[in-house]
DNA sequence: CGCAAAGTTGAGCGTCCTCAAGCAGCGTGG
DNA sequence: CCACGCTGCTTGAGGACGCTCAACTTTGCG
């Protein structure tokens, strides 16, 4: 296990405290009661409004086409109408990381407004469909509509939110726990759309999701052994890229007790 | 030594290609030819800017002061007048994590604009002063002004360029190299402010640092201590707390040298 | 069918965590 | 004044988690 304290004061709590709220804890959106609803709402809304008021064009892509490079000049964010993608970080040293995962609703390309140019690849890992919006195109069109900018806010501001809680996986959390956190965050993120999330088809190699993790492809594999005897997930026969999550709570509780391997609960 | 890879084509380099990049290769802003000027009038012209436009609180904080605490209502941004802070990421289940640095021109808060209620704690590091912006005064402001929203939306974007760079030491770097990285990382926020570099002030523990690069704080200790024997830093008498940095260029070479630490760089 | 890519599993080992002891700086109080 | 406690830092010994290397199986495709 990794450290999770910074101070004497963040010690591992003395287990009592922290039990109560084992299975409601979720790195993402503590403050969101219903989930699901509001966030499905707020990408449609979005997405009709980005229809309404801002020249859009539409493009078709297929997994491993890389709708903009690291480095390539910076006109366009692009909003996921449908698919799956993920953003890698290039150091000039040739290290790759991937640093996201987006969905529908999601957008992409906000690193580049900074320095005029983007900062990562992104890459299509499913057949999908990407709203290409002129950035000040939209500009403009905030200007005219104001809500559309507090809907550009709030993308901005979410993305950021999970790049954090990435880091908290990250730093807080063994393998099997991060494996475990990853399985959550992907059925999370299809609750919210929507979508189904009893059957989840990863569209990633052993090694791109331990690239993700910060882990090998084999502890990768371990850990997905480990959950499916501990029956947290099951394999759907023929490909070990379909996973079941029979109950997302109890993933949620094994990434708990990963935490706080040490305590029975019930003393002190 | 982590993984670098996530497909056999992201294996490490025949060491070949990778060394003739060797001393040139941050993790930060590879773009930026001439970050340090440009840094610093951005941001001066930033601080200006607000001044001007739009209606400011100001605030003076001493270390420990909390500017904001996470789940506390969102209503304005701080920015960063001088001083030095952290945002601790609070998970539910008790974690604390810290998911950021700080410097002046630097502005906090942009998690809270999603949910309406920042996501972490903001905490100062040593006496500064920040200036409270009300964010819907702020919106209005940059429907007068419009380079002002640029400003605003860089800042954004830089964010999560440096939350991605995070990422990218934390899953690709050795424990040392790491904490070399972070040195490498503070050093370079100094100077992008026209600061000094060659005697850096540490305003945080071992624990603190531990936490933010995902490690205990005996390896903080471990790791800082090894880098005084290879002469790369150098403490100063009485203080562990002050870190002199010879040559920055070395410490970055140190960094890449642990990532290909199998690689004679002249074979082959 | 054969080959390549993806995935699984095992054995051995190294990095980093854990636990522990000791030291240094510092403010408090006897 | 020094004892005392407290916090922060360093260093060592031992062990565990996860990486490395390797062999093998499965899947997919020409």
């Amino acid at each position: 296990m990794l450290n999770t304290e910074t101070t004497a004061a963040f010690r591992p709590l003395p287990s009592g405290t922290a039990t109560h709220a084992a299975w409601t804890a979720q790195p993402a959106e503590p403050r969101d009661a219903a989930p699901a609803p509001r966030t499905a709402s707020r990408i449609a809304e979005t997405l009709r409004t980005l229809q309404d008021v801002v020249p859009i064009t539409r493009r078709v892509v297929h997994v491993g086409d890389t709708i903009y490079h690291s480095g390539e000049q910076f006109r366009s964010l692009h909003v996921i109408n449908s698919g799956f993608f993920k953003t890698i970080n290039l150091a000039a040293d040739g290290r790759e990381q991937v640093v996201g995962l987006h969905f529908k609703g999601d957008w992409l390309g906000f690193d580049g407004i900074a320095g005029g140019q983007y900062g990562c690849d992104a890459v299509a890992m499913d057949t999908g469909e990407v709203w290409i919006i002129r950035y000040d195109a939209l500009i403009a069109a905030c200007a005219k509509h104001p809500p559309l900018l507090g809907m550009l806010h709030t993308a901005m501001s979410l993305e950021m939110t999970r790049d954090r809680n990435s880091l908290l996986s990250l730093c807080t959390l063994s393998a099997d726990a991060r494996v475990a956190d990853f399985l959550r965050y992907w059925a999370e993120s299809l609750a919210q759309r929507g979508l189904r999330t009893d059957q989840i088809t990863l569209r990633m190699t052993r090694a791109e999701i331990g690239n993700y993790l910060g882990m090998t492809l084999e502890t990768v594999s371990r850990a997905l052994s480990k959950l499916s005897r501990d029956k947290l997930i099951a394999f759907n026969q023929k490909g070990r890229r379909e996973v079941q999550i029979p109950d997302v709570r109890a993933l949620c509780a094994y990434i708990q007790r990963s935490l706080a391997p040490a305590g029975s609960a019930v003393l002190q």
